[in-house]
DNA sequence: TTGCGATTGAATCGTTCGTTTGACATTGGC
DNA sequence: GCCAATGTCAAACGAACGATTCAATCGCAA
C-alpha cells in the first residue's frame, strides 16, 4: 500500500479529481477504475499503481472532503461551547455547527457546487456501510459529540428519543444533500445552499425541541395511540 | 417478456421471496441472479425464464410492496379528506396517512420486521433513480397528491420552502426505515416501529408547521436573491 | 399411452470487473 | 555514461456478471 496522504498536485491529483467527480455523479458503485482512468485518459493500472487499489483511491477521495468537514464541525461546536460556557449552549449552534461546515468546503474543489453536495451526501448516506474503518471512526467520534451536545441542550428529552430525532435529522440532512436539484421551483431557479441550510436548520430545530419525551404506551390496537 | 401480475405461490413466487430477501439485506445492485436462485437452489436460468430479466424480476419485488403501500396511502389521505372536510384536514392526519401503511404491509411477508422497513427504505430512497418506469410515476403520482394536502393544510408557507421541507422529511422517513437497527438503545432492545413512526410523526410535524415562511434575505454574502 | 406445452438443467456465450505483469520511457545524481 | 527510482504502457489474468442455448424432464389433457 502506498502512502495514505492527500496529493497537492500530479498525477495522482488528477486521478482523484476525476474519480471524486465520477463518484459524485454516478455513485461509488456504479464507477469502475477503467471508467476513472479513461475520463482523464491515463492507463488502467495508474489506480493501483498510485493508491494500491480501487478502495484506496475510493478512500482518499471520501476523506479528502469527509475530513476537513467533520474537523471543522467539531471545531465550530467547541467555539459555541466556549461562548456559551455557563449558559446552556442553544440547539440552533449546535445544529449549525454541524450543517455549516457542508458549506465551507465546496469553493476547495473543481466540483460544481451540486456535484459536491451530492458527494457529500452519498458520504454521509453510507455512514460505515463498506466504508473503510479510518473513516468510520471518523464519523462515529463526530456523531458521537455532537450527541453529546444534543443531549446538554434538550435535557428534558430521554435518550431514546433523542437518538431517534438525531437520525431523522440526519436522514433528512442526507436527502437535501443528494436530492437538492429537485428542490427547484417553478420560475426561480435552484435556492441556493445557504438558504436551503437555513431552512433545514428551522426544520430540524423545531423537530428536535418538539414536547419532551414521547408517551411509549401503546394502549391497545395496533394504530391508537395519538395523543399530540 | 413474461406477464407482469404477482403471482400467489409456485416457482416464481418462490424466486420473489428470495430475491426480496436479499435485496432488503444487501441492496439492489448487491445482489446477482446467481444469488437468488443459489438461494433457493433452482438454476440460473429461471430468472430469466420467469421475469424475462433480472429487471424484470426486481421490479415485481418492488412493486408487490410500494404498489400497496402508495395504495393504501392515498386510500387513507381521501378518507381523512372526506372525514375533515369543510374543516381544515390536520397536518398530523397527512404525515399519518403517509407513514402508517408502511406498517400494514409489514405482516403479509415472510421478511423479519427490521428487513421489511429495508427494503421499503431503499425502494423510496431511489426515488425513480434507475427504478422501472412503472414504479417511478406511481411513486411520482402519491407524492405530487401530498403535496398539495399539504399545501392545503399549511396555506402560510411558501412553496418553495414547502418543497424542501417536505424533502427533509421524506429524507427522515427514508433514514429512519434503512437505519431502524441503529435506534436501538442500551437497554431496552429496539423500540417497536409503531412507537418509532409516533417519533416520526411528532418531529415531522413540528418541523413542517414550524413558524411560517423562512425569512430569506441573506444577510451579507453573495447570494441574497430570494424575494417570497 | 401418446403428445405437447411448460419448466428445469448443465453448459456456455460475450462483457465487464479489479488487478497483475513485464517491457519500456523518463528522470536526476554520481 | 550509468544506475536506480519513478512512472507509463499494452496486454492479459481469473473471476463474476446477465443472458442464452438446447436437450432433458415434467404435468396432464387427449
Amino acid at each position: 500500500m502506498r502512502e495514505l496522504t492527500i496529493p497537492e498536485s500530479g498525477p495522482k491529483r488528477k486521478l482523484l479529481d476525476a474519480a471524486e467527480q465520477l463518484f459524485a455523479e454516478k455513485g461509488f458503485e456504479a464507477v469502475s477504475v477503467r471508467d476513472v482512468t479513461q475520463f482523464v485518459k491515463m492507463n488502467v493500472a495508474a489506480v493501483n499503481y498510485h493508491f494500491g487499489s480501487r478502495e484506496g483511491m475510493l478512500t482518499l477521495v471520501i476523506l479528502r472532503y469527509a475530513g476537513p468537514v467533520n474537523e471543522e464541525r467539531l471545531a465550530r461546536l467547541e467555539s459555541a461551547e466556549r461562548k456559551w460556557a455557563g449558559k446552556g449552549l442553544p440547539l440552533e449552534e449546535i445544529i449549525d455547527a454541524f450543517v455549516r461546515p457542508l458549506l465551507g468546503q465546496v469553493r476547495k474543489t473543481a466540483l460544481s457546487e451540486g456535484l459536491f453536495y451530492k458527494l457529500l451526501g452519498r458520504i454521509f448516506a453510507e455512514n460505515g456501510d463498506g466504508l473503510s474503518p479510518i473513516i468510520e471512526e471518523r464519523l462515529r467520534q463526530t456523531s458521537d459529540r455532537f450527541a453529546r451536545a444534543f443531549g446538554k441542550a434538550l435535557p428534558t428529552i430521554g435518550a431514546e428519543e433523542l437518538v431517534a430525532r438525531i437520525h431523522f435529522m440526519t436522514g433528512g440532512l442526507v436527502h437535501l444533500l443528494t436530492h437538492q436539484d429537485m428542490l427547484a421551483n417553478g420560475a426561480s431557479g435552484l435556492p441556493s445552499m445557504e438558504v436551503t441550510l437555513t431552512r433545514f436548520i428551522r426544520f430540524a430545530v423545531a423537530g428536535l425541541r418538539e414536547g419532551t419525551d414521547t408517551e411509549v404506551v401503546v394502549k391497545k390496537g395496533p394504530q391508537a395511540m395519538f395523543d399530540f
